[in-house]
DNA sequence: AATGAATGAGCCTTCATTCAT
DNA sequence: GATGAATGAAGGCTCATTCAT
């Protein structure tokens, strides 16, 4: 009734909104202005109007989508701040999850094609929004580990644990597709709930760092156990 | 300057191997065959002649160039099928490791690109070769877990190994983006020889398969230890 | 901030003001109403509202700067009408030099952009504002030239002084160009002073006329002395 | 019978030919690549092919139909280098209004339009193109007004020629589309053959060069004559 | 009186494909 | 066997104008 008045955030936020969609699913060379217009109601020149190009749409639109996907899941997954750091890690972990898992959340998509195929116009945003979480979770493994650990060893489990987080957002789409066009296999035909797989994640790392914990206050080199007599390259009989 | 008799071939194979750096360095739709001609010192029609079109350049590129990685890389990382499954399992995770460093391999950066906008025209292609894999690596998982063990406890254990494998993958080429740029942050900014990813990655998940294992046979599960009577957002103390 | 009350003419003015600099720099088409009502600091709906459309403010903005040159320079330079005809020309000359000279003055870039990209809408304002000066320089000339001269005669001469006098408004701005970008070279590095330019012109014409003059009271046509008894290509020696 | 063979040049020529043509009638802003096109019977996405874009073929354009217009006139007007200096003058002037006069050189055209509306695209060419000729002009009028003439002089007496040479360029097309609108004044009506304008010119600047000299040799300056005892401006009353 | 919003038309460019040797 | 030439289709962007307050 107030097209006017409401018309005009109106266009912008269905762009807005649209663009996210179209952004998500394509990334951004392949996305065409005029998919995200149709898709949102409006003709092509709505885009140079609002955003006055496409890599400024693309730009507002990640951003926009990043700042309420922040806003609805605090990073800490709930848990206290002094809370143990077991349970502190299995906040994170699930904070993640449940970001990659909101349907409206656009941004990781973007962030895989991105990454996929940079455009660098997200690069600083992404830093900025990424760097924090980092840091968290590098001190919590860097608790965990205790003050004996070297800081590659400390990396070496972070890695660890933001590659399972992150797993999830790499294959779930693809996970879709496939299922879509009825072909299952493996891994990727299963879907586990949210906190299924974070109590997965957080008890098989916490099991991993405490292993690497044990070495380190044991004086028990890696190389021992695994590679141990053998050449770095383990090409060896057994 | 004309080799003239096999000329022929010779064309063919060099716009296969432009193809593939072309390809794993924008995907298929950003890609252009120009830039590949170009690559092959051949003009424009010559895709049209040999392959009948782009698609098909891409799909014959693909395969030919995951023919080549296998071969050059057993899967089993060298280690004898009668080794023990921790051996074998770090057998499977350095070979996956060390295909993906392979700096001729496009094949898995043109896997990223696909699962990031999937063309389709590879579906079947990856799902063949990767099947073989999968599978491989379930049996590893299984067999460290024991019998006891539900499938879907081997499926997570099996996606965090994965996941594990395929993050430098990921994160790799970013890294040497943002490296270029200046940007330094975190775990990107660190770069570890494969050997070391590769014990790390099979020490931190051997002790999370084990601890996985021992709840299976001390009938602790999981829910006991982390979410435990505690609401599903872990919102209370202990 | 807001004048409430003349906000009306204000407004218009300004677009005015601003249109007036923009086509001059720009031309007709070139010039885009969004940069007009920029350096208005109006919205771009303004120029429709206030002048129906983008030609008719061409039109007036053209007919406005115009008056204001007119007004502030009179076309006699100020020689009085019954000064020796000699004095008169300086003054013509010099007349239309200072007009070209005047900063705030964009009334004859206008017309050079309207002789180069014609739009025809400025022909018939172009035409009723030049003939009166046009006349005014023929009859000068016709008086120093005498009565025996044919009106091809006095057509030439006259041609002969206006060319010099809107030389410098054709290589003014060229030379301004070429001088920010550094370039440099004869004609167009120079830059004197208007009053040396006019009394240039005057000396020089009134040299030419007088010559010409004398042919046409000595009986000895042009014809006699440059091409003279040659060839019309003039491949002959003397 | 050969549609191949000369297809190749033939495409690449037309468009130059109608590239040329557009360009000189609207200049290079307004000029579109599909009126080219049309010019030329070709489709839009052949200037991509043979020029690679819209720049290029404009440089490509002027520089070619540039060169044929040089070709087709020597720059001395047929006049010898040994000639006296008041011939070769005339040999140049000439020279220039050949060139102008031209009905399928563009050549000039297209200049003006740059000068009105600089692209600084044929910035370099035209300097180039340029300078050589009015290096001759100078060091003939250098020679007419002798040693004693100061560099000041000489470049103003240089301009005053240049300025009625490139005059006819300036009006002729002007004139023509008046003349087909039906309007007819003053200079602009008429039309005279390009001998009887040369000799003109040369007469009316040589007398004027000579009046020049007179004075520097008699030691009069020029201030005494026309401003005499007046104030620089000459606001002078009778 | 004035303006934020919206749009249709047009332009330059890119690109995969086809054609004619 | 191989290629230079040509093209239709589509994309991003600009801009004068119109609309609805």
């Amino acid at each position: 009734m107030k097209p006017t008045g409401n018309q005009n955030n109106d266009t912008k936020n269905r762009l807005l909104k649209s663009a996210c969609e179209v952004f998500a699913k394509k990334g951004f060379r392949i996305a065409t202005i005029a998919d995200i217009c149709k898709g949102a109601g409006t003709n092509i020149a709505a885009v140079n109007y609002h955003f006055r190009n496409k890599k400024t749409l693309y730009v507002e639109a990640w951003r926009q989508a990043f700042n309420r996907t922040i806003e609805s899941h605090r990073p800490d997954g709930g848990v206290p701040a002094d809370a143990p750091a077991e349970r502190r890690l299995y906040g994170r972990i699930i904070s993640i999850l449940q970001r990659f898992s909101e349907m409206d959340s656009y941004v990781f998509e973007v962030m895989r094609k991105e990454m996929a195929n940079p455009t660098g116009l997200l690069t600083e945003a992404m830093r900025k929004s990424i760097e924090p979480l980092q840091e968290e979770l590098h001190s919590i493994v860097r608790e965990l580990l205790g003050r004996k650990a070297t800081e590659q060893q400390v990396l070496l489990c972070q890695r660890s644990i933001k590659a399972q987080c992150f797993d999830p957002m790499n294959w779930e789409q693809h996970r879709r597709r496939l299922e879509k066009a009825g072909i299952r296999f493996g891994l990727a035909a299963v879907k586990f709930p949210i906190e299924t797989i974070a109590e997965h994640i957080t008890r098989f790392s916490l099991a991993g760092i405490r292993e690497i914990r044990r070495q380190i206050e044991n004086g028990t080199d890696k190389a021992d156990r695994l590679a141990g007599r053998k050449s770095r390259a383990m090409k060896v009989s057994k």
